[in-house]
DNA sequence: TTGAAAGCGCTAACAA
DNA sequence: TTGTTAGCGCTTTCAA
């Protein structure tokens, strides 16, 4: 395997001029360049990413603190961060944070601290007090896709928004007996929390009660989504799921319950699941594809990488018609 | 941040003995030990991971290449893999190959070979020669899920094994015309391709004659599964699906075409998808977190860690029913 | 614009 | 069992 120095050699310049044309840090000459650059490629010379980070300080990785793979959403920001980091070179180390609290504190304790990475997103993971202290004293730009924290940048949808469209449609449709099903959490600053807060104002502002027993919650899968909804419909003519698979969860609770959506109950989802589409499931889509993009481009940004700027403000999010929303029968 | 000599002044030893000590790699009294863990615990210090590289040749890093993120069964893998390399304190870096070849490229003759990691994990992707090639060059243990190629360790399901017996199931309960939709490769070493075999096999070997026309090729989502579906479902009685998604997408063509199934038309799938619970379906588990775990197992044995060494063999799989099919009408 | 040379922070021979 | 020391393969001053 091909060296700095064999590349000097081959390029008859010293292993600094090899470095500064490679690497584009510092003058060359046009002609010194092309030389090396030759030279390289003949030799297929790569830059061992160890010896460059220890000499830099740079280790042009990017660190990402993930829930779960395996649902929808966070696979597909993952996929919008990656691609973003991928096109500039950058690598990117996956962090799985599970509910082991050992292996949790392992992330941030040691994993983070390693100098592994130049940057971290952190995608829907609520941190501590001292995980975010952690995360700043790391001494790399953080950011957050969610509420952020002190000095973290942050990319979001404005989820109370979210629930307030959401649930604006449905009191225009004449629905009042709207449920909502999403997920309990004693932080106020996660997005099912702003989502039943939209939800939850969408009602006062139209003059109807916030009747407790028409919120379930249930955890984020089409199982959590079918339990929950089960409780709720009986007593609801409209539901209001925080996601696309609690939404699909509530479609077989309904048919269970022989309901017909939309006849006897309309429904509305958050995401733009795949799925949603095929349910004719109607759904506020709020493009995780470019959230992620937006938070890779945001990192990038703050390392000095030449990227376009990404826009300040909440990310967009669109309320998708598929049908499964109408009036409620009289 | 502390460095080693911090660590190793505290302790009152050479910076040599306080690598030893937390490495675990070469003698140690306890008592030094003990010692050089205290001072690092109180002044927090960690390794400096491209400086320890760069001494020792070693990453704990492992490369994952995924084709896609966002579909289940690739993200399942994925979190069996990282849940493993984390216990083992390895880290995992992430190489997502979409379709755009020059992108490709750049990982193979790029990203891999910057000596950033141990090993390599490859899911589901299937290397053209040059890549095999590029992959044993990096000098690092590779492991395949799905075939693997000369001297390159493998994970994988008798693919063959699958589709036989998903189609022998239906061929049992008296199944003639039972069609396929799957994925058309020109390589036979994907899984759609063996699976596709064990399918043709069982027909032969039941005396079934092969019909063309009953096999529909259809990419491995809900949308492909049903298109495809709806262009064998007129002339079948049952469906093998070579996936769960496309089985569900199967599912979806019924019911566009008035089609009740199981009565009117059995459909089977393959892979333990969270869904295919909820619409009843039947499938055959391959246990995707598993292989990820033993993918993970079997690099970290050939890195020399301590592991439970994995089985040899394909790995299991099983026929789950969910009352998707039965006899076909008469 | 280039080269010489001093590290970056750690590990692993080797000697004691 | 421990310390001394020479690197690991680059990058980056600094001087030319």
């Amino acid at each position: 395997m091909a060296g700095i120095d064999d590349v000097a050699r081959l390029a008859g310049v010293s292993t600094a001029t090899v470095s500064r044309a490679l690497s584009g840090r510092g003058p060359v000459s046009k002609a010194t360049r092309a030389r090396v650059d030759a030279a390289a490629r003949r030799l297929g010379y790569v830059v061992q990413a160890s010896a460059s980070s220890l000499a830099s300080g740079r280790t042009r990785c990017i660190g990402i603190l993930v829930p779960l793979l395996d649902r929808w959403f966070y696979s597909t920001v993952l996929s919008g961060v990656t691609a973003v980091l991928m096109e500039h070179g950058y690598d990117v180390t996956l962090y799985n944070l599970t509910t082991d609290q050992a292996e949790r504190e392992r992330i941030f304790d040691t994993f983070l601290r390693r100098q592994r990475v130049d940057g971290v997103v952190v995608i829907a993971i609520t941190p501590t007090d001292r995980e975010w202290e952690q995360l700043r004293e790391i001494g790399h730009p953080v950011v957050v896709i969610g509420e952020g924290g002190d000095g973290i940048r942050s990319v979001m949808v404005d989820d109370e928004a979210v629930g307030h469209t959401a649930t604006t449609r449905l009191l225009e449709l004449g629905h009042t007996a709207i449920a909502h099903i999403g997920m309990v959490t004693d932080d106020p600053h996660t997005s099912p929390a702003a989502r039943h807060r939209g939800y939850e104002r969408a009602l006062r502002e139209a003059g109807v009660a916030v009747a407790p027993a028409l919120f379930a919650p249930g955890d984020f899968t089409v199982g959590g989504g079918r339990d929950a909804a089960a409780r709720v419909l009986p007593s609801a003519s409209a539901v209001f799921a925080a996601s696309d698979e609690l939404a699909v969860g509530a479609l077989f609770a309904a048919r269970d319950l022989g309901l017909r959506v939309p006849e006897d109950v309309s429904i509305v989802g958050v995401d733009g699941h795949e799925l949603a589409e095929f349910f004719g499931l109607d759904s506020i889509d709020q493009f995780p594809l470019q959230q992620g993009r937006r938070a890779a481009e945001t990192v990038l940004a703050a390392l000095g990488e030449d990227v376009p700027a990404p826009p300040p403000g909440p990310v967009p999010f669109r309320y998708v018609s598929r049908g499964s929303v109408r009036p409620p029968a009289t």
